[in-house]
DNA sequence: GTGAGCGTTGCAATCGGTTGAATTAAACCG
DNA sequence: CGGTTTAATTCAACCGATTGCAACGCTCAC
């Protein structure tokens, strides 16, 4: 009833005739205590309903049983989708998660160079984000284990794993489909390749795109790039460009979902239909593809957060794991936005 | 280079020739320190660039400085945009953000149980979750500062604040559009209004909508009530049965935009024109609404999570601090899915 | 009967800060 | 100039667990 003072160590000591390292001992189930014991303490633990206090269990072990998150945009399906993987792993671990979104480039530098040195947390996951040069430089020093997911530098050292998806390959692929299907003007809607937040997955994607392009003899055109913010809205206003073009492109690559969903407004506006006069394909698939039918390469964003988080978990476990860098596979699914080019 | 150990309050009050307290007290801006010391000390503290253990100072100051968050399904764009004003306003404290995601009724119920219990966070939030009485009555034992996002219970004591939407009011003047529209068959499509997780929404939501009809001397038709789990899927799937119906509804009113999805999907494959022979509406005015020009219910979703953290960093501060019920507005988007019935 | 060995348990230091009380030094005043 | 106030700082206890080491009681062997 009265608010009573939280039960301790020290309480549960006293009231099971032994000492608190005692106790300690018996709530880990060390192999130093006598059975009789153990089994006395833990009916006086019931009885007190006492837990051990984590702060204190973190100051002592020298770990804070958390990890942390760094994560931007983490309202965009595609990051959310990530997000769940991750989530859904570590709840069933004793590790919490505390989460750092970035939506500014400044959140973003002070979340990579502060966070894996304030030893909030026990190891670092880091969602599409890609660590310059200076940063990785620095982030090495930290000697945290940390796994990226879904951006990578070549050059971490230490303790660091990597989830990716080859975007160069995976823009190639999607590119080679439209070009199959007889496309040569493909106009391609992306983020801007150079971004404060030093987003890479758009850019590259783009080099794969140049690539498929060259592959198959069609010139790349300058034109037919349309960098802007990540957006729906921007996207748009990047198609309409396009669109208005005089030669204007039959299908259009967008690097996300979200921006294709931009792409399929325009066409509407400017009175298109899709898939017959205008193809557009997406990249992620995440729920909003299905819903309107898009064609897009699905990346495999859940799995990606839970791996990443596995891996996390095993180092954290056996701080020797060597490094592991894995690329998820990525898929093209065809659905009703994309046909050959008119006429 | 080293992998130096590191720095403690102790090695900055070695190096400024001073004893950890003054330290400590310099570090918090306590008045009570010179000045020229405090100068000095901070000079070494950058030079070393030391950072005080957080761990350490939670211990010692016996709160956490981070504040839990339970959550349903945060993949669930509503709930995301929601979680999304909590971690924008929450950045800019000194508090940290630990995220418990709730998937399944057994996750519910251990953390409604245990969280406030452990001694983990200085404060709780609470998102889209109602707790039973049995809960509510333990977790004003836990007599922890606790904010409802989108989830109320009358009983609550202790400091407990609440931010909500009057789901029946809005479920009410939505239905009332339809019916001052023409329509008089209106279909409602929900959550399972009885469920494992205690989510209220979608049966406050028919609460209204029975409400409005009966002012309106309009018969509330059994068979004009589909209830299914959550999603869009399903959601088709009882559209379908709705549809189906010899005398089908002219308008259908779904719980939420994704479940308004369903319904839309439902009716492509139905052969029915929306609006002119089917009329649907949502709830939350998510950004596919926006995307499929849905008509819906709009929620302040992003300031409900922003609004809670206010009220809770506010009793954080200020233990004083009166329970405060808030109820935020809600607003009917029209766009391109409603319409008078035909004929 | 004494000492070695084993299984248990207690003791006390430790993690890295915070903070009330004690202490010192400077300042002020009649 | 002694006494008292005031400011600045140190000291040491404390938060609540963990853990290496010492110590204890027992058994068994020689």
């Amino acid at each position: 009833m009265a608010p009573e003072k939280r039960v301790t160590i020290r309480d549960v000591a006293l009231a099971a005739g032994v000492s608190p390292g005692t106790v300690s001992r018996a709530m880990n189930d060390s192999p130093l205590v006598n059975e009789d014991t153990h089994r006395r303490i833990m009916r006086v633990v019931e009885e007190l309903d006492y837990t051990p206090n984590v702060v204190a269990r973190r100051l002592s072990l020298g770990k804070t049983l958390a990890v942390g998150v760094i994560v931007p945009f983490f309202t965009r399906p595609s990051v959310s989708e990530r997000l769940n993987g991750v989530v859904s792993l570590l709840a069933t671990s004793q590790y919490d998660l505390v989460i750092h979104n970035i939506e500014t480039p400044e959140q973003r530098a002070s979340c990579l160079t502060e966070i894996p040195f304030n030893e909030q947390a026990d190891g670092i996951l880091s969602i599409s984000l890609t660590p310059t040069d200076a940063e990785a430089e620095r982030l090495a020093e930290a000697d945290l284990p940390m796994v990226l997911i879904d951006g990578d530098h070549p050059a971490l050292k230490g303790v660091h794993h990597q989830v990716t998806v080859d975007d160069v390959a995976g823009g190639e692929a999607t590119t080679r489909y439209l070009i199959e299907l007889g496309h040569t003007k493909i106009g391609f809607v992306g983020d801007h390749h150079d971004n404060p937040f030093n987003f890479t997955s758009s850019r590259d994607r783009y080099v794969g795109y140049q690539r498929a392009l060259r592959e198959a003899d069609i010139p790349v055109r300058a034109e037919y790039l349309e960098e802007n913010q990540h957006g729906r809205r921007l996207a748009r206003e990047s198609a309409r460009h396009l669109l208005a073009l005089d030669d204007r492109p039959t299908a259009i690559f967008a690097a996300s979902d979200t921006q294709a969903v931009g792409v399929l407004e325009a066409a509407r506006e400017a009175g298109l239909g899709v898939p017959d006069e205008l193809s557009v394909v997406g990249y992620d698939d995440v729920e909003i593809a299905d819903i309107l039918g898009l064609t897009t390469r699905r990346q495999l964003l859940f799995e990606s957060g839970r791996r990443g988080v596995e891996l996390l978990l095993q180092t954290l476990e056996n701080p020797g794991t060597e490094r592991v860098f894995e690329t998820l596979p990525t898929e093209l699914i065809v659905r009703e936005t994309t046909a050959p080019p008119q006429g």
